[in-house]
DNA sequence: AGCACGCCGACT
DNA sequence: GTCGGCGTGCTC
């Protein structure tokens, strides 16, 4: 009988018995199956994990049989099968759920249909139609597959993507405000990038067809497959580094010993990790390819992953560079699922070595024997996913490395502290570089107290406005660092002060000029601006605070006339290939100021940048995670890398309202050092990570749910008596910091405990005290990277 | 996630 | 009497 585990709800592992009609030895592991689930017969796709399934079924439950596969080699290699059973038992959750997470669209859907060529004409059946056949028809298809006379079809989204819906222009559109569905179709592609036709009236519904169409013939959206090439973000490549990536480097001193190092490490027939500590410009990616030429040389595949899509484009055309001839795999989660499917499947039928570059999601991609893994900037918490499917890269990197005795390296300028943790603890090696490659110098960095400073100033100081000017009227270029999107994140009513907020999250939605409408940030939901003030009727309102769009907008008046100014955020870069096209206008100087979220410090490289301006440095400072500063120096550092890039030198110019925090004499300078002395310190003593290991329960139930307070509170009672017994610290429940979100409210557990296993306990408790099926639902984050 | 089952209220 | 509301529970 067979194990097989469900790619879809309920995500169970589920036996099933080998049918008559086909040999047993059709059925494989790591092969994709379609099943029969429940009363109605509903098809199902799963992944076969044992083929001599012998575990007991429940008594009294007769065993369905196994329908047809989905493919006849297996996709999925045993020690793929061993990397998915490691993370379901880690995160407390079915390998199905995992699978599920991880595998592209296509690969996880039961409609796929059998071409059958016995003779005469080819026919088509589906695999509802071979789940009505008689027994022995049935059989005959059976003999047919068996003499390789049938072949799957799996074209079923081809169709889809013939009716890709791309939007052709940025908001505010013209279009009559009273087009309502029009706006609901442009907002919603705004939101979620391009989408098949067919998803989109599932969606919206049927009744925006008309609306569709209207906007496909006045040009606002186009419906067709898509165009160009695989990388829309990749098209242009101005914007890349100035390296000059040919036939191999010779290394910088400092580059060569780390290379060295980490050599010996790859030929060491033992899995390892090492740190790769270079600061911001000092040549890492260099590193990473004289390895990467390595382990190819020894017949190995290395995969280099970024923590964002238009850092890993620059590090697959620096790849592509450097080994012209070697066939590369670019992935990321924004590529379509067809695309995604391609490169899955030609991964999982492949032998020889290959280079994958990509996100956090090519991390899961089937490949040959992995020799070298590389996490450039792998102290960014975008390596963690925490919805869905909840994984850290680095430990999945590990899982990885180790199965094929293959070398993980991390690179970073501001190490994860864990990390460096680990180094110290000699458990990680680690190479340094702290000499920048080019001729550029580290800047010079200034703290400016804007504690005194009114609300109806703005959130630019006298003299951060000064420095400004003056450096856009010498030329040169700025960048300036707000953490905020948005026009205003607040709007009070002029007549009776209250707050619009959310109604599903309670926070506070934030007015986008550009778009007339008020967004939460948190679930997207959107109204139209003015809105009417439910509290007063009035129609009136003040913006408080400043977002990237405002600052946009204020700083017109204060720079020369002429002065274009580029904004770079998430509501500026929704569309594919917008965000590389900001990067290279303002790469190519057609503007000299680019204000943006923490997306523009991440590693682009821009010569003629010589002030970095961080507009409000402690915001995040004060968040409830234990993380802060450490996630401030991080983000401040890469963003000070920004500027002095090229021959003149930098400055980068902080505003804060706490110039007392520790986190600034280390920012100054520079100093990782200093800063990880000081809170590797400040963490033993207040006994966190990782001295500890620390996890957040999470629970959430509908807002309109009465009984939800009771339940936690139980589990608040559970959790107390099992931390007892098993030496686990628990605090809380405490509503979570977000305490409304998309109409649950939620609550809190924080975890310390000094091994994982107990935490799991409690956990397990935790879930078992909640009846199956209730409206409160559970979560565990392990070692959580954000505690909202 | 679907889909059945089942236990109450409004209707022919 | 019966139709149908959706709350609860199961899927090898």
């Amino acid at each position: 009988m067979l194990a097989i585990s469900l790619l879809t709800p309920p995500y169970a592992t589920l036996s099933y018995a080998t049918p008559a009609w086909l040999d047993a030895s059709a059925w494989k592991c790591g092969q994709r199956v379609i099943v029969p689930l429940g009363k109605g017969g509903m098809l199902r796709a799963g992944i076969v994990v044992s083929v001599d399934d012998d575990s007991s079924v429940k008594e009294g439950v007769v065993l369905k049989e196994c329908l047809w596969p989905a493919e006849r080699e297996p996709l999925l290699r045993p020690e793929y099968l061993g990397m998915v059973k490691q993370l379901a038992l880690r995160h407390m959750v079915t390998e199905g759920e995992v699978l599920g997470g991880l595998l592209p669209a296509g690969l996880r859907t039961s409609k796929i249909r059998l071409r059958i060529l016995d003779g005469g004409k080819p026919r088509t059946v589906s695999m509802r139609d071979l789940a009505g056949m008689s027994a022995e028809e049935r059989s005959r298809v059976g003999a047919l597959w068996a003499g390789n006379a049938v072949e799957i079809l799996d074209s079923t989204f081809d169709a889809e993507e013939q009716e890709l819906c791309t939007l052709l222009v940025d908001p505010p559109w013209s279009v009559r405000p009273s087009a309502k569905r029009q706006i609901e179709v442009l907002e919603y592609l705004h939101d979620k990038g391009m989408l098949s036709r067919t998803r989109l009236l599932q969606e919206l519904g049927s009744g925006i067809s008309a609306a569709l169409n209207t906007l496909a013939e006045r040009g606002l959206v186009r419906i067709g497959p898509r165009e160009g090439g695989t990388c829309e973000s990749c098209e242009d490549e101005s914007n890349e580094c100035s390296f000059d990536f040919g036939e191999g480097f010779t290394l910088l001193p400092e580059q060569q010993v780390a290379f060295d190092d980490f050599s010996a490490l790859l030929h060491d027939e033992t899995p390892k990790s090492a740190l790769l500590y270079g600061i911001t410009g000092s040549g890492k990616t260099v590193v990473y390819l004289e390895l990467a030429a390595e382990a190819l040389a020894k017949g190995l595949s290395v995969m280099l992953l970024a923590p964002e899509v238009a850092l890993a484009c620059k590090l697959d055309s620096a790849v592509r560079k450097r080994f012209p001839s070697q066939e590369c795999f670019f992935y990321n989660g924004y590529q379509s699922p067809t695309e995604r499917e391609k490169t899955f499947r030609l991964l999982a039928k492949r032998t020889t070595p290959c280079v994958i570059v990509g996100t956090r999601s090519a991390l899961f991609l089937p490949s040959p024997r992995l020799g070298l893994i590389v996490l450039d900037e792998e102290h960014d918490t975008s390596f963690k996913q925490d919805e869905g499917l909840v994984y850290q890269a680095k430990e999945v990197a590990h899982y990885r490395v180790q199965q094929s005795n293959g070398l993980l390296l991390l690179g970073s300028a501001t190490p994860d502290v864990k990390t460096f943790h680990a180094v110290q603890q000699q458990a990680v090696s680690m190479g340094v570089m702290k000499e920048r490659a080019g001729e550029g110098k580290l800047p010079e960095v200034s703290l400016l107290n804007i504690k005194n400073m009114k609300r109806s100033d703005g959130i630019l100081a006298a003299e951060c406005k000064k420095q400004i000017r003056e450096t856009v009227e010498r030329g040169e270029q700025v960048v300036i660092l707000l953490n905020r999107r948005g026009y205003a994140p607040l709007m009070y009513c002029l007549d009776c002060g209250h707050v619009a907020r959310c109604p599903h999250c309670e926070v506070g939605l934030t007015y986008h000029k550009g778009r007339e409408r008020l967004i939460c940030h948190y679930c997207g939901y959107s109204v139209s601006y003015p809105v009417v003030c439910s509290k007063c009727k009035g129609l009136h309102y003040l913006p408080m605070g400043e977002g990237t769009e405002k600052l946009e907008e204020n700083l017109i008046e204060i720079l020369p006339p002429d002065t274009k100014i580029l904004r770079l955020d998430r509501d500026s870069t929704r569309r594919p290939g917008k965000m590389q096209r900001i990067l290279d206008a303002f790469a190519n100087q057609e503007a000299q100021v680019l204000v943006g979220t923490q997306m523009l410090s991440k590693g682009h490289h821009f010569p003629n940048v010589t002030l970095a301006v961080v507009a409000d440095g402690d915001l995040g400072l004060n968040l409830p995670d234990y993380r802060a500063a450490e996630r401030t120096f991080q983000l401040l550092v890469q963003a000070s890398g920004r500027a002095g890039r090229g021959e003149k030198a930098g400055r980068v110019l902080i505003q804060t309202r706490d110039p007392g925090h520790y986190c600034w004499q280390f920012v100054g300078s520079a100093d990782y050092d200093g800063f990880y002395a000081e809170e590797i310190e400040r963490r033993r003593k207040r006994k966190y990570p990782p001295f500890v290991k620390l996890a957040l329960i999470r629970a959430s139930y509908p807002l309109d749910w009465n009984k939800g307070m009771e339940w936690v509170e139980t589990l608040t009672e559970v959790a107390r008596a099992l931390g007892k017994e098993h030496d686990v610290r628990v605090l809380g429940h405490t509503p979570s910091p977000l305490p409304v979100l998309r109409g649950r409210k939620r609550f809190q557990w924080t975890l310390k405990s000094d091994d994982w296993i107990s935490i799991r306990t409690l956990y397990y408790a935790m879930r078992n005290a909640v009846p199956r099926g209730s409206k409160l639902r559970l979560s565990l984050d392990i070692d959580p990277v954000n505690m909202l």
